[in-house]
DNA sequence: CAGTGGTCTAGACCACGCG
DNA sequence: GCGTGGTCTAGACCACTGG
């Protein structure tokens, strides 16, 4: 657990008080690489706490604020928590974490609930042009690509259609049902972790099918919500666009 | 400019290394909440600088670091920005903090323009059930009431109801026509600043009227943003429900 | 040049969680 | 009691801005 990683030390690059001018980056800069390098090897993982910040300013050769500062703007990306008395913990993809930090859609009172989810379907295909463009693969990779209806207290409310680049996911829905909880399956099994998601927001009109599996009229105004998310180093791994039906709920953000 | 105010002195409610014990509040909150406080009463106004950090920690009897602190959360706020060399001042809106904070509605392409404008009335009126409900207004409440239409390379995009408390807003629209930046205009002809935004989406399908105004047909889909605008103080100020057409422009967010 | 914010250190004490 | 993170201080030097 405390092997040194020579290609981590900052004092390699930059002795404290030596060279006194010509800082390529702050130190807490180099800090919090470092520690999103480990993150993103899966050096700590989910869960699991890392070291102090005492054992952390040691092997790193900075003072116990410089290792703080670095933490606490990693814990600002939500990449880490800490609690007092405890430690400094691995963000994971807890229940929680999904409804608050990735999931948007909210009952009319306000309420929060993750809807439970049936498949459709699931395949593994060549990537379309869309999905390599969005995903950024080379034309000929693979990708799965599934479709599913969520549900509400058992009405259906969301139809959406999730591909992913087969590369990072080998063997997806073959074996078990893709759950509900995607991320989190995609972190325990996979050892990805979705950091961040961009998403895109527009209002269309139901097809037939989609009719069909919401029980609404074909035309009937749908919110879509376009995302695509990202793993910690920023690289796509999940092209998702979900279709609601809002009459009873609707998307929520907070802007300032 | 330096005029002490003695209900902002924190040595009254607890001195440096007296009491030892029962901190009601960590010293940098304190801080926090007295600048707020004082943006909050217009003491120092939108695009001017405030005091050093020095003289505030001289001024309120805590050190630079401490200060320091309560002024980077405030600029993580976007109330404050600072810029080394030259102090810290206090935000205002710009055209630029209301393209990438207030307005989330960027083009196909991603490019980011505010559209323009064109009210179409503009009247007094008793404040709805909903309207009071939303703006937390007594139900005999008055306020203004107002339609206009956005165009992007005047072409009509979004059909939007505005509501204000007219308890805020003396006079409004009843002299000039409102302008395209209304966050700006609030705050430098009201001493109103715009903090933050709650805002809810849903489909809907277009009625007439909206349709006539936008070019669309009946029924289509549009996006429908309510939003809710807020004062420093949390307040609710504006109600505003937009619908807009996006064949050609969405909503962008940003997740986790 | 003086004054501002930005970085970094060193060390103190507090509050919390666990054994 | 001990180790953790949380708060607070004091002081150093750097980098940028303006006169």
């Amino acid at each position: 657990m405390d092997q040194k990683t020579p290609a981590d030390e900052i004092t390699s690059r930059r002795r404290r008080r030596a060279p006194k001018k010509m800082r390529a980056q702050p130190l807490y800069q180099q800090v919090d690489n470092i520690i999103r390098r480990r993150l993103i090897e899966n050096v700590w993982k989910p869960g699991e706490a890392i070291p102090s910040e005492m054992q952390l300013a040691a092997e790193l050769n900075v003072s116990q604020g410089t290792v703080r500062k670095a933490l606490n703007d990693l814990v600002a990306e939500n990449l880490l928590y800490r609690r007092q008395g405890l430690g400094t913990f691995v963000s994971e993809h807890t229940e929680r974490r999904a409804l608050f930090l990735f999931f948007s859609i909210v009952g009319s009172d306000g309420a929060r609930l993750l809807p439970e989810s049936r498949v459709l379907n699931c395949v593994e295909d060549v990537a379309t042009k869309a999905e390599a463009e969005r995903l950024e693969l080379e034309p000929d990779d693979e990708v799965v690509r599934f479709h599913r209806v969520r549900f509400f207290n058992d009405i259906a409310t969301i139809a959406e259609t999730i591909t992913l680049p087969l590369e990072h996911f080998p063997g997806f829905g073959t074996e078990v049902d893709p759950p509900n909880n995607l991320f989190r399956f995609y972190q325990s099994v996979y050892g990805i972790t979705v950091a961040k998601a961009d998403e895109q927001l527009a209002a269309v009109s139901a097809s037939e099918e989609e009719a069909l599996l919401l029980g609404i009229d074909t035309g009937s105004p749908l919110l879509e919500i376009d995302r695509i998310a990202r793993m910690l180093d920023g690289r796509p791994v999940e092209w998702r666009v979900s279709h609601c039906d809002t009459r009873n709920y609707h998307y929520v953000a907070e802007r300032g």
